[in-house]
DNA sequence: GTCTATAGGTGGATAGAC
DNA sequence: GTCTATCCACCTATAGAC
């Protein structure tokens, strides 16, 4: 009767990594499906469409990066630092050879079911909130110089960060990706 | 027996269009045929495989780019300016709602057909030659200025770009791509 | 919860008439 | 060059047995 959360776990898991290397319109419940050695059908008893692991498969992956940036948090006050963690979780996004899963879906933005835009939206607002919060800290403590307001800031880099990595995995490059990264934090004094 | 070049490249302005709003993997023959009022099987007269199709889609769409790039060395010797122009391109295409039709291939790169991978990178390569050439040139007039190589913040500005437009298109909001390509401008000094 | 079976649709692609 | 007709593989999704 009621869903064994482990397998809508593992499910979510292989979808996950199924949409930042080839997108949501590059896989298919079958990909799942041969992965988990189970069939289509079951896929569907957990999630009824595809529209819908969709929008739960962003749900998951806003909260688990969130979940990130407040580790950060706890680990350093300095905004510097944080700035750098914050670009070394994308890192370690190109180094596992996906993109982000919200930079994959905006790309995809014109086919997208209208809850799963919205939410990928939603994904990006929060990070520009953090990342405000972030700079106006740095900017007090004149530990970050930056032009214009810290929104503006924010927009911009993670519109830098999801492009170079994007550029950088089309290339099969991660070291692409650092250097892009690398220079933006410098020119923010981090 | 000979194809009509304009049939040719009516199909090719549609693809072009559809590639650049749903991506590669997010239109079909069907589509191309239903804007042009034939069926899809005249298509395949004119572009045997959806591959070749793609495959011409990249070589047209890198030509006119270089073709743009040219015009912008005949109408101004000022690096300053030419970057801006270059700029310009990016935001022209973000105001008629397409993403870069390169750009569009770097998320999909996971699905291409391995000569469209070959051909959307060289797109990028020839960006960064170009780009390389201004750089030097700002560097050398002092009107530009960067932190390390040419070919370094050629690739950084390539990658902001391109992740700038593929975000503000999300969000519909063309604004939100000038708002940051202005800010990468300012920093180089242009 | 997972299976078999299948519906109903769309994908790219081809043969052959006109 | 464009058409009709068709193939076959694949897609998402559902019904109903176990």
């Amino acid at each position: 009767m009621a869903a064994n959360p482990d397998t809508a776990q593992r499910i979510l898991d292989i979808a996950e990594r199924l949409v930042q290397t080839r997108g949501f319109n590059g896989f298919s419940y079958a990909d799942i499906a041969q992965a988990m050695e189970v069939t289509k059908a079951s896929l569907h008893y957990h999630f009824r469409s595809k529209a819908e692991l969709g929008k739960r498969l962003i749900e998951r992956y806003e909260k688990n990066f969130l979940a990130a940036l407040g580790r950060i948090e706890e680990q350093t006050d300095d905004a510097r630092e944080r700035l750098r963690r914050y670009a070394g979780i994308y890192a370690s996004v190109v180094k596992d050879n996906r993109m982000c899963l919200c930079g994959m879906l905006a790309a995809e933005s014109g086919t997208l079911p209208e809850e799963m835009r919205d939410d990928m939206r939603h994904f990006f607002d929060e990070n520009e909130r953090w990342l405000v919060g972030v700079l106006k800290e740095g900017k007090r403590a004149k530990t970050l110089t930056f032009k214009g307001t810290p929104s503006d800031a924010a927009r911009a880099l993670v519109g830098s960060l999801e492009g170079a990595m994007m550029i950088a995995r089309s290339y099969g490059d991660p070291a692409r990706f650092t250097a892009v990264s690398d220079r933006l934090l410098a020119d923010l004094g981090a």
